[in-house]
DNA sequence: GTGCAACTTAAAGTCGACTTGAGGTCAAGC
DNA sequence: GCTTGACCTCAAGTCGACTTTAAGTTGCAC
């Protein structure tokens, strides 16, 4: 009811910290062979009983919510791993280090959610149109951006936007309205 | 890297259909193998020279910008195709057709703004938080919507958000701002 | 008509993120 | 003590989206 190696606010009596291999995959979500996958990457740890299998704490939890959610935003495994080990594991994060490894992510939020908005808002105005003269339309630039956007953001694949040349101004597509429409 | 070869720029009419896979690599600034998979794929289609090499029209470069605008909202290539398909290809689609297909986007890319907007609202109220109480989280929650959002969404792999039970009600963490602070 | 870059195919390889399989061990209820 | 199911390890397999390799062909400038 006090104090747990944990160090939340425990009331009472049962909660029992250590989580087998299953109960952990029942309340992540993941796989039993994915959480073994992450522990081989370093992503979460455990402790064996004296019969070898393992036992997590209930911190394993939130560090596997924390790759889940950098998943979402674009980042490998290895890169999610590298946050995390900027956190200790003995004494519980605290919540201010929680905050700062997920402060680095707005940015990255932030940037994906202007990037999904640029795309929407070229989409019916570019893709349409007669356009898509590579080195002038939105949509494209749009998406070759993404693609030098990061090493981790295998969203997109894309080899280097130094396409360059692109010689020729007078093409036939022009990107906008020449359509009057819309 | 010579001057001119691929004849575009030819006075008189605007076009110069014929591209090669060189060419159309470099302007679409996928490499020759993709494209050679992505016809395999029937993404995309050539004609053939009397010697057997490809000869792309340039509406195969809005076919290109189409789907690598549809892995940016998280489509996979066969889905690309899928919403390919209902574009008719001899004669070449009207803008309203493009239209069309391309609006059926607008949804799924409405669906990952607002994701990724809640997200970032959870993020460092959430994960820093002594919570992660899975079946209350918002955080988690928002990550097991992402998984069942689709096939062919591989953002998130996830198993199944049958999880149910969760048996814990009175469990200890609790979502929100027990801890004051910020 | 030659030289060479750009092209061809088919098959195999790569990468990230896991899953599956084989063969064996642990823990708990009867 | 036995059975059963959850667990263990290690190796190999899978999936999507390509890339690489090998060995041969085409096409265009000179």
């Amino acid at each position: 009811m006090t104090a747990h190696p944990d160090g939340r606010r425990t009331p009472g009596p049962h909660h029992s910290d250590p989580l087998t291999i299953g109960q952990l995959a029942d309340r992540s979500g993941l796989a039993a062979s994915a959480l073994r996958y992450y522990e081989s990457l370093g992503l979460i740890h455990a402790t064996r009983t004296s019969g070898g299998q393992r036992r997590y704490t209930r911190g394993t939890l939130r560090r596997i919510a924390f790759v889940r959610a950098a998943q979402r935003v674009g980042l490998s495994l290895d890169e999610a791993k590298v946050a995390l080990d900027r956190l200790p594991e003995r004494p519980a994060p605290s919540r201010a280090e929680w905050d700062r490894v997920a402060e680095s992510w707005q940015d990255r939020i932030d940037e994906q959610i202007a990037e999904l908005q640029r795309l929407k808002a070229k989409l019916t105005g570019c893709i349409g149109c007669g356009c898509l003269s590579l080195s002038r339309c939105a949509l494209y630039n749009a998406a070759d951006r993404a693609g030098a956007a990061g090493p981790g953001a295998r969203y997109l694949l894309t080899r280097d936007p130094d396409t360059g040349p692109e010689p020729v101004p007078s093409d036939v597509e022009t990107c906008g309205t020449r359509r009057g429409g819309h």
